[in-house]
DNA sequence: CCAGTACCGTACCGTACGGTACGCGGCTTC
DNA sequence: GAAGCCGCGTACCGTACGGTACGGTACTGG
């Protein structure tokens, strides 16, 4: 009931230390040699069999659920520290959330993952699309507007739609990075730059929806 | 010299009407049945040989590019009527870009082509990523970058950079709509939903750049 | 009326890759 | 120390699909 019970019906429980590094070798391979991933590939990088691929993850797209579930995983790093409001702190916390949504989305995994997803979700089985949507703007979503709601509630911000505002402030730090990158384009962010992009952001957002002390 | 001279060199010409017709063949197939589009399918369905298409486009990639050739050269119907710039009209023409734009990228047409192209973008050969960048992001702001400037020129809007407050204004338009879409999220888009969108990305846009009248 | 050309339809080839089968070494368990 | 698994390595199979070859038909130019 140890080692068999990681590959149960649903497929849904975390991987085992093993799993985990031929999942690591997928995204390894991904983000080296672009996406023409093959199982042999994965086989020889992970020092696995193609046998053990099949019975661990059932076929090529169970790989790269499980990669893709695997990836987001780790990236759930998001502090919720809760706590009275003020503007200074508002304006932190968004920062907060704009500095690590574009580390994310211009990392070399996160784009790499995407075009697979992207891809995935124009033939048929919209698995992995979905399963990023949850896990990239779906979860950002989820985390931050809750923020809003608690600026709006200490008189720091005024908005009709929390799901509005979000999106406003979803496009003002993504603005053309993603399509950029996931189109090839060079684009190169270093931190310095991620920090100034996200500061204009949470500035340009509070001056459209931060409300003069009352 | 009529007929021979569109398969040119460079292959950059404008294709013949049936050489169009196979391009749409090719447009329709992609729309309907997602992306595992097979050469042998595009020949069926244009009712050609699989060895014209050689002939014609040189090989997949290639069939693929003029494809995307061929509807990025429909969609260059922008109103670039210069003149004269009061607030009224800037806002009136910003607002048209934002329609146009969200009614490219809501269209099946542009959410097909986009995930070729980021696949593309991930094996090697970023050309189909270029040139959807080129013909989206890159031209868009080509388009829009010289209406700002107007608008800068007569103090109706103020900014350091151009690139950058195009960007914001990019972002304001474009929220998540596109990754969402190209994740295959349903998201449904009216026409009466898009301009409602335009309207609010235009007037936070202003709000963000604009000058009261000095 | 005879080339020559363009192009359709179909049959064909080669290969890459997803998926399976099998033999063998190294564990745990009794 | 024998029995039984797990999992590695490798060889193998089937097929889908990119690309080519070839015969047949219509149109054009001389």
């Amino acid at each position: 009931m140890t080692a068999t019970a990681t590959r149960e019906e649903t497929g849904h429980e975390a991987p085992s230390a093993r799993q985990q590094a031929v999942l690591d070798a997928v995204l390894a391979l991904l983000v080296e040699e672009g996406d023409q991933l093959t199982m042999d590939a994965v086989a020889r990088r992970a020092s696995c069999s193609k046998e053990t691929l099949y019975k661990w993850f059932g076929d090529r797209d169970g790989l790269l659920t499980a990669t893709v579930r695997w990836q987001a995983s780790r990236v759930h790093a998001g502090r919720d520290a809760g706590g009275p409001l003020d503007a200074e702190t508002l304006r932190e916390r968004l920062l907060d959330f704009a500095v690590s949504w574009l580390d994310v989305i211009a990392g070399r995994t996160s784009v790499v993952l995407n075009r697979i997803a992207i891809a995935h979700a124009g033939s048929r089985k919209g698995n992995l699309g979905a399963i990023v949507l949850a896990n990239g703007r779906l979860a950002i979503g989820a985390r931050v507007k809750p923020v809003l709601e608690a600026g709006r509630a200490a008189g720091l911000l005024a908005f009709d739609d929390g799901e509005t505002a979000f999106r406003t402030f979803f496009g003002l730090v993504g603005r053309d990075i993603q399509i950029r990158l996931l189109l090839g384009d060079a684009l190169e962010l270093d931190a310095a730059e991620i920090r100034r992009d996200a500061a204009r952001a949470v500035d340009q957002f509070l001056a459209l929806y931060g409300r003069a002390r009352p």
